[in-house]
DNA sequence: TCTTGACTTGGAGCTAACTCCATATAGTAC
DNA sequence: GTACTATATGGAGTTAGCTCCAAGTCAAGA
C-alpha cells in the first residue's frame, strides 16, 4: 500500500504520516527499491493505533514512548502496561470533563430552543444564566 | 472576588484568566478604584463557563463568539443556539473518539495484564497486535 | 524516451493556547 | 510612611502538532 492509500484509508495527509513516522509514533515504515514507502498489514496496524490514540488527545510523544517500548522487546512489557494504564487514566478523567461539557451544552440548548419559541431566554437551574 | 481567588477555585492560573478576558472568552470584568479586577457571581459564572468548555476541547475562540453574541442581545438567540449546536456536535465526535481509544486501551491493558502473569503477550483479536 | 504526477528529504513556517517577563501601580500590615 | 506582596499592562516567548516548501527522485502512460 502507499502512503496516499493510507492517508485516504485514515483521512489523514501523508504529511502528517511522514511526520509520525519521523517522531517515532509509528515504527519505521518499509521501503521500495527506489525508496518509496510500502505499507504492509503491521504498518497499517501501527497507523490505526496511533490515529486512534491521537483522535482522543493522547500526545504524539506517548506514543512514540510506546512504540520506542515495543521495540525493545519483552523486557519493558511491565512499562508499557505502565504508560498505558497512564493514558487510559488520563482519558477517564477527559472522558469526564467531556461529559460535563455535554451536559452543559445540553442544558443551554434545552433553553435556547424554548427561547427561540416563546421569545424568552430563562435559566430556572442557575439565576445568572449566560 | 481577587483574582486569585477564581484562579484557585477553578484550578488555573492568573495569567490563563487575564488571556480569557483578553480574547473574549470571558466578558470584561469590573474593576476596583485602582484598576484590579473584582470577581461577583455572574463574572464567576462566565469563568465557569469557559473553564467548562475549554477543558472538553471547545476552542476559545467559539467560546469568545459566544461572549459576543450574548452581549449583542435576544436578536442573537438563534445564532447562539446554533453556534451552542454545532460544539455540541463536535464534542459528540469527540466524546465517540474517545470512547474508542478507551477500547482499545482497556484491550490492549487487558492483554499486558496476562503478559506480565503468563509472561507471553498474545493478542486474541487482531493476529498483528502491537 | 518523454512527460506528468507522486513521492522523497530536510527544514522552515504556522496556529492555538497559553506562559513568561518587565515595568509600573495598588493594596496591606506595621 | 515604609516595606512587601499582589495585580495591571503590553508584548515577547513557548509548545505541540502539524503543514508547507524547495529541490530532487521515481514511476506509469503516450
Amino acid at each position: 500500500m502507499t502512503i496516499k492509500d493510507v492517508c485516504e484509508k485514515f483521512g489523514i495527509t501523508a504529511d502528517t504520516l511522514r511526520y509520525y513516522e519521523k517522531v517515532g509514533a509509528i515504527p519505521k515504515v518499509g521501503r521500495s527499491q527506489g525508496g518509496i514507502r510500502e505499507y504492509d498489514d503491521e504498518a497499517l496496524s501501527w497507523v490505526r493505533n496511533a490515529v486512534c490514540l491521537r483522535k482522543a488527545g493522547v500526545s504524539v510523544e506517548a506514543i512514540a514512548e510506546y512504540v520506542r517500548l515495543f521495540n525493545m522487546g519483552d523486557e519493558t512489557i511491565e512499562a508499557r502496561l505502565e504508560l498505558l494504564s497512564n493514558e487510559r487514566e488520563s482519558l477517564g478523567k477527559q472522558l469526564e470533563e467531556l461529559t460535563n461539557a455535554v451536559e452543559l451544552l445540553d442544558y443551554k440548548i434545552s433553553r435556547y430552543r424554548e427561547a427561540v419559541e416563546t421569545g424568552v431566554l430563562t435559566w430556572d437551574r442557575d439565576p445568572l444564566g449566560n
